[in-house]
DNA sequence: ATTGCCATTTTGAAGATTCAAACAACTTTC
DNA sequence: GAAAGTTGTTTGAATCTTCAAAATGGCAAT
């Protein structure tokens, strides 16, 4: 059984490949766990022991398929438990996050799987992050962000990629959240700034930065 | 902050002081904590030099105030657990104990705190045994009642609490005195209603909030 | 008292995880 | 291509929790 530690490694090396290179450098993984690097690099290499992922001294490291395996599960737990504790218990989107940081490694699948069901079967957690499924299979679609999209196109926010509570509570104060409908009535690369109009009215305007952690879709 | 292992002895100082002597014996408590003796004696020094109990050398330990604070803590995490686990996710009632010995050292206060309110602030877990409140007092009689005992166990009726002539004409009507053998069939939150059986035939459809209103016992 | 038995404590060691600080290997800059 | 900077690894040590096995204290029976 992997403890929580193990577990933690194998999140944060499959949170930080998703968006990027084959190899997740030992730096950013080190900082992602807040770790002095040292400590990565002794982890890594019992990891690599026990065959949860692949290590290319002075390169990076890779999951393997085992490592995926686990490191999948442990996502699938803490995006349903931070959707059982905004849809449930109805508490603040942007604290959840920590609350399932700790919760994702005390669950048992046996639970996570009655807990599934009772909230329907979400494929999307809260921050519209996909949730993937009893068996690993994550929702691979890509989506445009409030940086590259259409301008005068309506739009949904679909989903918030940086989960930072600083960064949500942005998103809050501004409204936007998963779900909303916008539309990006102006961008000025120039200025690094992009302006948001919600609904019909309220203009917002947002860094070209934080533009670029927000995930839209057409709105039918 | 207390860690898991640290928690766990203190919780398990406090069940086996429950029911016994004033000094909890070193055997005893390693018998419970599955450990060698010698690791709870090691562990034991070192939580009497953190002030969470007395150490009388070759006789026994007994709680601090302080330790027994966060030990009430971790009860009343571990038997809101199993509440939840059982009325909500509908697990079994004898599989709940091991998932509530994890969850009880990751879940938080405030994520308690609203479990406790989804559950209407139960006063007994579904083994019927005391939830302590969140400034750690147990009640001192306290029983189950027909909204938060266990389904299909053979009950006796031991107090109705809500004194009005309305109420208690209506447990009348019911069959539901004081002294009366029931059993909950069926409990339904979502509805709010409770299915009792009496005796061996009769079954009545009781409110959850009239449910909540008469307190049972395991009957012989 | 001496013997033996039991519970408890001590001792020495191990595994997991971490840090600080020294070291080594690539990259960039001039 | 040497100096400077960045990134990753090694080393040595610490903390926490555990075990196995040896030592000890107290009690009961001879």
């Amino acid at each position: 059984m992997a403890s929580s530690t193990v577990e933690d490694y194998l999140k944060h090396v499959l949170l930080l490949s998703e968006r990027g290179e084959a190899l997740v450098s030992m730096g950013g993984l080190a900082q992602a766990l807040e770790v002095v690097p040292g400590t990565a690099t002794t982890m890594v290499k019992s990891l690599a022991q026990s065959g949860l992922l692949q290590h290319r001294p002075r390169e990076g490291v890779r999951l393997t398929p085992e490592g995926r395996r686990v490191a999948l599960n442990v996502l699938r737990k803490h995006r349903l438990i931070e959707t059982f504790l905004v849809h449930v218990l109805k508490m603040d989107w942007s604290a959840v996050h920590t609350e399932a940081d700790r919760l994702e490694h005390a669950i048992s699948d046996e639970v996570l799987d009655r807990l599934d069901a009772l909230l329907g079967h979400p494929v999307a957690d809260p921050h519209g992050d996909p949730i993937p499924n009893r068996h690993g299979k994550l929702d691979a679609q890509v989506y445009a962000t409030l940086a590259t999209c259409v301008t005068g196109r309506n739009l949904r926010i679909v989903r918030i990629t940086d989960q930072s509570a600083e960064f949500l509570r942005f998103a809050e104060q501004n409204g936007l959240q998963p779900g909303t409908a916008v539309r990006v009535a102006d961008r000025n690369l120039a200025a690094g700034l992009v302006t948001v109009r919600r609904g019909n009215a309220t203009r917002s305007a947002v860094s070209l930065v934080a533009a670029g952690k927000i995930l839209v879709e057409p709105s039918h």
